[in-house]
DNA sequence: GTTTGCGCCATACCGTCGGTATGGCCGACA
DNA sequence: TGTCGGCCATACCGACGGTATGGCGCAAAC
């Protein structure tokens, strides 16, 4: 099971035949059909695990007291911290959803890493920081904004500049939603640009 | 090839087997391995059809006069537009950095839709109508945005409904940053919320 | 204590599919 | 007319995901 979360990471789903999973854990095929249904239940098993490790690690630092602006900006921090991990970026952001289907990706998402940032806007919203748009699309730009961001940074040579500079920028987009609404632009006005 | 298209789009790069796409196309393995280098050899040329065919509707709409903010809202809601069709969305958006690789993948992007997303990212910056944060990240941000929004737009119900609130919610987070340099916030007060 | 049944797993095998090796057909060109 | 090379059809190989079968051990039933 761990094995194949290595695997998996270090040469993706179409590149980790189950033999090698079977020889890194010392079984035969036998003992890893017996517990999983194929190769994408072992797939969904590490997925899982992974998002299982990620949330466990994040949910204390949500769940720390203090006003909802220095937690969400902390968590959006934080997770893009666990976006750089190579499991977690491979595993659940890249080949999830085209290995488990989009769809059955999006399922498993809501449970775990897209229902933290879904929170977070919806904290923001409700205590009024930022306006009163739509909230799924919202949390969903945000959350394609994050993984994009991930990726680059990991892509990049110098990843800890990288990273801060991706950092700043998510601070500023969500700072500009709450400069947006103190200024109190009109629907209109956001899209003229006057 | 252009049944290589069909085929990779609706089931696909694992789902299509090659005798499939032969047998669509009326030739046989040996022509295919002739003018392909193999199957992942197959699936960058049916990138780069889609690539090329987005990149061709695309341009003319950037192209035109007048003023950077209007045509880039206009590029934005076009590109979210391509991003609703399931061959870009399959092949470009999900398969392609998960098949090609995602350095391959990087660079194919950086001669087509992200180069459109990060030009108008850049003709925003330089028409001091948004904030000079650095660019890059601010274009892979807003990339991976679009992309994510675009993925939610095929999952709802009700796409045409889902498709105008993303277009409202890029449109407030472009809106944003300019608000945040108009207003003139310093980074500590964004970092404090203050 | 024996038997029955079941969970657990090893082994051998099959079907599919990506990829290759070989050779035939045909036009160009000397 | 001989031959050379681009183009492609056919037959085949090896790898891999998945399955069928059976053995082993343990616990409940009697």
């Amino acid at each position: 099971m761990n094995g194949a979360v290595v695997l998996f990471t270090e040469r993706g789903y179409a590149g980790t035949s189950l033999d090698e999973v079977c020889k890194r854990a010392r079984v035969t095929k036998g003992a890893l059909y017996h517990h999983f249904s194929g190769k994408q239940g072992l797939f969904e098993a590490a997925f899982d695990a992974v998002e299982q490790d990620m949330l466990g690690r994040l949910a204390e630092i949500v769940s720390q007291p203090g006003d909802v602006w220095q937690t969400s900006m902390e968590g959006l921090r934080a997770y893009l911290q666990v976006c750089l991990e190579p499991a977690y970026q491979r595993i659940v952001l890249h080949e999830g959803p085209v290995v488990m289907g989009y769809e059955a990706w999006k399922q498993a998402e809501e449970r775990f890493s897209f229902g933290l940032v879904r929170t977070a806007v919806s904290g923001l919203m409700d205590s009024g920081l930022i306006g009163e748009l739509p909230e799924e699309p919202m949390a969903r730009l945000l959350f394609g904004a994050l993984a994009g961001g991930a990726t680059m940074i990991v892509a990049a040579e110098d990843q800890k500049k990288a990273s801060e500079e991706i950092g700043r920028c998510i601070e500023s987009v969500v700072a500009g939603l709450r400069a947006l609404k103190e200024t109190g632009w009109t629907d209109r006005a956001v899209t003229t640009g006057q």
